[in-house]
This record gives C-alpha cells, structure tokens and sequence, in this order.
DNA sequence: CTCATTAGTAACCATTTGGTAAAGTTTAAA
DNA sequence: TTTAAACTTTACCAAATGGTTACTAATGAG
C-alpha cells in the first residue's frame, strides 16, 4: 500500500502544478543557475521568483549555495522519487483497466 | 523536448497536490463510487467534497454519471498519461546524475 | 572608498483555495 | 403523499498564492 498522507507528496506535486516553477526546473537541467537567470525568461520580478524558488525548495526539488552575492539554484531530482512511486502505483491501475478493455475487445470479436 | 507550457499538466499537478484529493483517487480504484461516500471518510461536507471532485473533473481525472438521485464518480486514470510524461524525463535526467555519480566513484576508486 | 549590481525582506494587493452553513431540488421510500 | 436522503447552489469566510513595489543589505568593480 501506498502512502496518501505524505506531506512531501502534498509540496511536490504542488510545486509542479505551477508552469513558471516547471519551466524553472527545465532551466536547472542545464546545471546551477542564478535566481537572475531563472527570473528573466518570466518577465516577472526578482522577488516573484524567489517566492517560485522557496516552493520549489519546500519540495525539496532544489537547494541552492551562496557563491558571492549570486544565489545559485541546483537541481535535486530525487525528491521527486515519492511522487514517481505515486503515479506508478496509479499507472499500474490504469494497464490493469487497459489489460481488461484488451481483453473485452477479443470477446467482442470472437462473436 | 517536453511541453512545459501544457495547461492540463497545471491541473492535473495541482490536483494531486492534495491529500484529500488523492486519499478519493485511491478510493476510486475500487470502482465507481458516489459523492457521499468520498465525502464521508475525510469528516468534511459534501458541498466540499464537491469541490474536490470538480477539481478532479476538470483535470480529466474522474468522469460522473448519475444515477438517480446519486452521482457515481468513476477514475478516468489515463488522464495521468501527461504528468507521467513529465516526470518520467526529469527522473531520465536523475539516472544520468546517478550513472555520473557512480563514475566519479568508480574514478575516485581507482586512485 | 564609493557606487552600481544583485539578492533578500517587508508590506501590500487581487485571486484562488478549501472549507463552512443554509436553502433549494430530485428522487427513493414509507 | 409526505418524508428523508443525496446531491446542488449560493453566499460566505480565512488562509494561501502569485504577483507587485519599495526598502535594505551585501559585494564586486573601478
């Protein structure tokens, strides 16, 4: 059985509802990036990004290391094994279904 | 590359960014189930339930029909085929991580 | 040292979200 | 035919979201 009441689950899946914090995720695949960087594509303010930044660090999909006085933002993916884990668990329902509707198919052709 | 921009990954996303919404998904993979019986186990009311289920409705989630003075809401799991999608090439990008990981061990190993 | 850059913080705003209560509307059942 | 169950609809509320501007702090370059 699957755990529903995961809090991270809660973060990360919201974290990702957000395009603005997706397209920052594909950005981050590049490597470690400036909140700058990450801001300018969005035509939105420093301090909007920050705020797409801490959700997306609530989730634990980025950390980031002081380098001067840049903030550089890096990608961590594992934390989006759980929500993986979860969907998995939902994928195998939906073959299942998939397996089913197969097999009606070839009973209505058998007829 | 992925569509970042699709709106129905925003939905769906946010849909799952929910535990109550979720805890009614893993209710439903057991068949067709009515408003009140996903209402109840969660202690909120049903005008609230109902909320949840639209959300889930309109990220392509759950179908209804009625019947009668119920209404049977039903998984519609293909509807993760999107999200899976998204997550499956940030997870690709994981594993290529790991494998460099494991490189640089391999390389550290051989000093 | 000074000054322009870059990030962080605070206060604010409109909208959405997740919930409620209360008043209908259908429909099943006594 | 009356009652009650199972929704629907509406109006409301508090808190979170996604954005802003303005101010402050740190730091890199000249």
């Amino acid at each position: 059985m699957v755990q529903f009441n995961n809090p991270s689950l809660d973060l990360v899946f919201s974290a990702l509802g957000d395009p603005t914090r997706r397209a920052m995720l594909a950005t981050l695949r590049a490597g470690e990036t400036s909140m700058g960087v990450l801001a300018e594509p969005h035509g939105i303010t420093l301090a909007g990004a920050a705020k797409h930044i801490e959700v997306l660090t609530r989730a634990g999909l980025v950390t980031h290391r002081k380098v001067g006085r840049t903030r550089l933002c890096r990608l961590e993916p594992g934390a989006l094994k759980s929500a993986t884990e979860w969907i998995q668990w939902h994928e195998a329902f939906w073959h299942e279904r998939m397996d089913s509707l197969e097999q009606a198919l070839e009973e209505m052709q058998d007829d």
